[in-house]
DNA sequence: GCCCGCCTTGGACCGGGTCCAAGGCGGGCA
DNA sequence: TGCCCGCCTTGGACCCGGTCCAAGGCGGGC
């Protein structure tokens, strides 16, 4: 559980209350938060944690790789602790909720050669969406 | 050419000067405008021509279907006016550029059901990114 | 236990986008 | 052809998520 905060330090994190909050809260349980939400979260645990180093952190985490940034919308990005099993999401398009997903395959061998324009692609992404069952109901 | 104004007015659309250029920015050349790149190009035409009308007219012709939002970075929304054919994007990491694709087969089909959470799936997004052969050269 | 320099802070700022009330003008009808 | 209704346009204020900055705090190696 704390194999994070161990991760971070080994790569030389200066370990402070702050950062083991954020990385608290993202290890915690797996959603997907807004920086809005985390920093809510990591505030009711340590009141004085300002926006600024939620986005800090945030953003060492993601450049660590130890975070993905998702953005499935154009409002506020949201981070996904699980950045070490490659995956997708399913977005309900009502409600936004968000589900990490695993389609077969290989995305990338969809694209034929003619359709790459000479790109060495690196990176896919695939967003699924649709209505989710709660909303489905109601 | 302007098959799009045509279908535009058969759908009761009050035709305006300024409808009138923003239509046919988006309709002249196939590219990826961002709103104020539409708002530069209409004034060189209306100069008097606002922001808000711009933004509305986009948004129209977004709901009509005849221009599709594309999000591929947190930047500004982009304008794709090949509404009529499904594809994908394919994004330069580095310089931004957009190329449409059209990858084989159907992304849905590789989401298998126990991947779909009950989800209704009505649409799939996939962004291809990498680095585009003038980057790569530079 | 000290001290260097990395981290945190709060508040200003930014950019894309949305909203609004007031006035303009398209186009159906006579 | 001309009038008039009501849809469209305008510019400027506002919103929201995010970034930047200078000043002070504190982790942790020695």
């Amino acid at each position: 559980m704390s194999d994070l905060l161990n991760r971070l330090r080994g790569r030389g994190w200066r370990m402070t209350a702050q950062r083991r909050v954020v990385a608290e809260v993202l290890d915690g349980d797996h959603m997907h938060l807004t920086a809005d939400e985390v920093h809510a979260r990591a505030a009711a645990r340590l009141p004085e944690i300002s926006r600024a180093t939620v986005y800090n952190t945030l953003g060492e985490l993601v450049s660590l790789g130890e975070v993905l940034e998702v953005s499935t919308d154009r409002r506020a990005k949201r981070y996904d602790p699980n950045a070490h099993r490659p995956h997708q999401h399913l977005v309900c398009a009502q409600c936004g909720a968000i589900r990490d997903v695993h389609p077969a395959g290989n995305p990338l061998a969809d694209l034929p050669d003619a359709e790459r324009f000479g790109f060495t692609i690196s990176n896919v992404e695939v967003t699924y969406r649709g209505i989710c069952p709660d909303c489905a109901a109601a």
